[in-house]
DNA sequence: CTTAATTGTGTACGTTCGTACACCCAAAGT
DNA sequence: ACTTTGGGTGTACGAACGTACACAATTAAG
């Protein structure tokens, strides 16, 4: 009755487990917020990001064994992230006119609702510590086929074979992951330069879409 | 008649700007060695380079004030490489029917040849240092506006306005980018992923390229 | 109620770092 | 022949780092 162990007979105070979450979210979110004054991760130290998160350094310790592991998390939160943008890419459908407009105004949205993951993922996938890169890399692998089935599931591009569909979302994808540091480094207050790299952004999409629809798969042999 | 100053009445020995230069050399040298060792660039210590170097640490102020300004020399040997990889392209013509996988083939190879540089640029390139950071990418600017020139003067996508081609060669650079720590990061002795990944560049590009061919600029207003 | 486990703290040690200063020596300038 | 200059060395300092250990406080388990 009053001994169930799990989630009950709370004492309006938090469970040790849940405070435990809470420190180990301010760790991440101090690692963020250094690489948004401009650090990069890997040359964040455990004693810096424990300080940012008000701690003693060796708390650290207590939630992840080096920053390499730290920053697997922040992968796995990216991860999420990206897959909330590609349901909601979901919802909105694939029909209208001006589609590809209206995906680049919405992921520029995105990424600046999410500038400390886009700022970590973008200098992380090919920079710092291999696993964090390979751990990134698979991320966005999973990413890329999602989106490949969506279309898929559509039905746009039927009579392209299912490993072309991923290649042309590879090429998206790509492009996508390439212009979000570019998003990130612009200086703020400065909509010409910005609606110049938006549009070129949505043409280079409309080039790559364009190519896709006019793409045929090799017969089987030769 | 003796007394000419610069570069004359050599005694075999070397001059003291040229004796400069070498170690000024070897501290780059170093600096990419230390990268192919699995280091960021971000996180070399002047000390680290300069042991490199197999130097006393002090020795690296009489060339740099600090990391960033070795790194700007890397970043203009990235420009004039990236320069040499376009003028090679140059001489072999766009008239082939396997021009693209030629290309890549040849992308390939330069990669792996020029493998320490490509992994500066490509950690660098959205990661550390803002200085750097934009150094890179104004050289990469430089590298699709000359391949835009390029491809204007061979006379291809006769009817697209200059500003379209040289988004299409942004679009392709960005891919040839992005491709490049892929490359690097490939377990050596591994002829199937290699073959199979250089394949969907390969179809990536012709996407593009198709793309490029159907594109229709738009009319003036509207 | 007692006991064990877990989260966070305090202190401490050895390493590495950036950098300042004094110095040496060979090449360049006069 | 002389001075000046400039690349390279040696020593030294304070700061920051990763990490180990013992300890405090509180909660979960028995």
């Amino acid at each position: 009755m009053t001994k169930s162990p799990a989630t009950a007979d709370r004492k309006d105070k938090l469970t040790r487990t849940e405070r435990k979450d809470i420190t180990r979210n301010s760790l991440l979110q101090a690692a963020l917020a250094l690489m948004g004054e401009g650090r990069s991760f890997t040359s964040l130290g455990i004693r810096e990001i424990a300080r940012e998160a008000g701690m003693v350094p060796n708390a650290f310790y207590r939630h992840f064994r080096n920053t390499d592991e730290l920053g697997l998390e922040l992968v796995e939160e990216m991860g999420v992230t990206l897959r909330r943008l590609l349901r909601e890419a979901r919802q909105s459908g694939v029909a209208e006119v001006d589609m590809v407009r209206r995906s680049v105004k919405v992921y520029h949205q995105y990424v600046l609702e999410n500038r400390l993951l886009f700022l970590f993922v973008s200098s992380e996938r090919s920079g710092g510590s291999r696993i964090l890169r390979m751990a990134i890399r698979n991320e966005v692998a999973h990413f890329t086929n999602e989106m490949a089935q969506d279309l898929r599931r559509l039905g746009v591009y039927k009579d392209l074979s299912t490993a072309s569909v991923q290649m042309v979302c590879g090429l998206i994808v790509t492009t996508m992951l390439a212009a979000a540091p570019e998003i990130l480094d612009l200086p703020p207050e400065q909509p010409m330069l910005e609606d110049e790299m938006m549009e070129t952004f949505v043409k280079q999409l409309q080039v790559v879409l364009l190519g896709a629809a006019s793409w045929k798969d090799k017969p089987r042999t030769e």
